[in-house]
DNA sequence: GAAGGGCCTTTGAG
DNA sequence: ACTCAAAGGCCCT
């Protein structure tokens, strides 16, 4: 099946930088789960190849009709966000040019906002190769089983099952001190102190102050949950590689808190403030030897 | 409000 | 092999 796009789209980069954590390389394209679809996505000239693997109507649920998948690939991908524009407008920043320079078809993704606030919990102080097997181990341990004909593959867990799970399991699987924060905000959104979805229609400062309520939740993790599951691109969440990039690149290597850094970014990028981000993470984490 | 130390473990340089 | 930093911070002081 093709989902026809002209969106500049580059699957590396947009897969395996650091916002998702389940997405593999597998031939020439990625394997990975949308929700309850296990999916294959290649990219071609005339937008992306995709591929479910998911057995039909396996234990009891029907497989999702191409036209979702359709949909769902168009907002997981943010396929209405004009990625040229972005870049023009971005790129009057000499600055910014030189970091989109080698990233051009890096998007910024429509996430499950409980996935990918688990998974970011997951990366304090942590690094993308162990977040994915952190992430990988939790699915295998508490997701939903998917049948594909190739094997099991497992849902990401709900924050029921997390929340059943317990703190001691979550330990066992190698979250370290993430673990209670992870069991604890878990239970809060399972409990429904915290209605997840619901703050998408708040402003992004109303959501974020909710956001920043759970456990394990500081406002580079909240800001990352805003801008990859939540639709708010104003979000700017820093980290050290964006901090280093501000500091060295903007700022004249002067030493600024964060609380500063995020002003000056808000006041800097506006409401491309989450692609910025994206683009000076990517260029300073390339940067390390 | 700002700054500093501890936290669990895994991963991949060296 | 085997050690040893470094890792998309958070929380408490």
């Amino acid at each position: 099946m093709l989902l026809r796009t002209s969106q500049p789209l580059d699957m590396a980069l947009t897969l395996e930088g650091g916002q998702a954590f389940r997405w593999r390389r597998e031939g020439e394209g990625h394997r990975g789960v949308l929700g309850q679809c296990v999916l294959e996505l290649r990219k071609s000239p005339s937008g992306i190849q995709f591929h479910a693997l998911t057995s039909e109507d396996a234990g009891g649920k029907p497989g999702r009709s191409s036209r979702a998948l359709r949909e769902a690939l168009w907002r997981y991908f943010r396929l209405d966000d004009d990625l040229e524009a972005i870049h023009r407008e971005l790129g009057k920043d000499p600055v910014m040019a030189q970091a989109l320079q080698s990233f051009r078809g890096l998007r910024l993704l429509r996430q499950d906002p409980w996935e990918c606030l688990a998974c970011f919990i997951c990366s304090v102080d942590s690094n993308i190769p162990r977040i994915i097997g952190t992430v990988e181990r939790l699915a295998q341990a508490f997701g939903a089983p998917i049948a594909t004909g190739q094997g099991v593959v497992h849902a990401f867990p709900t924050p029921q099952a997390v929340a059943e799970a317990g703190e001691e399991a979550l330990r066992r699987l190698g979250l370290g001190f993430r673990a209670p924060y992870l069991w604890r905000s878990a239970r809060m959104i399972a409990d429904g102190e915290v209605d997840l979805a619901g703050l998408r229609s708040l402003p992004y400062a109303e959501a974020k102050r909710a956001l920043v309520t759970l456990p394990g939740v500081g406002e580079k993790v909240a800001d990352c949950v805003l801008a990859f599951s939540l639709d708010k691109l104003e979000a700017f969440p820093i980290d050290r590689w964006v901090r280093r990039a501000l500091i060295e690149e903007y700022l004249g290597g002067h030493r600024w808190t964060d609380r500063a850094l995020r002003e000056w970014a808000q006041d800097r990028f506006g409401v491309l403030g989450a692609y910025a981000q994206q683009y000076l993470f990517q260029w300073k984490r390339g940067q390390r030897a």
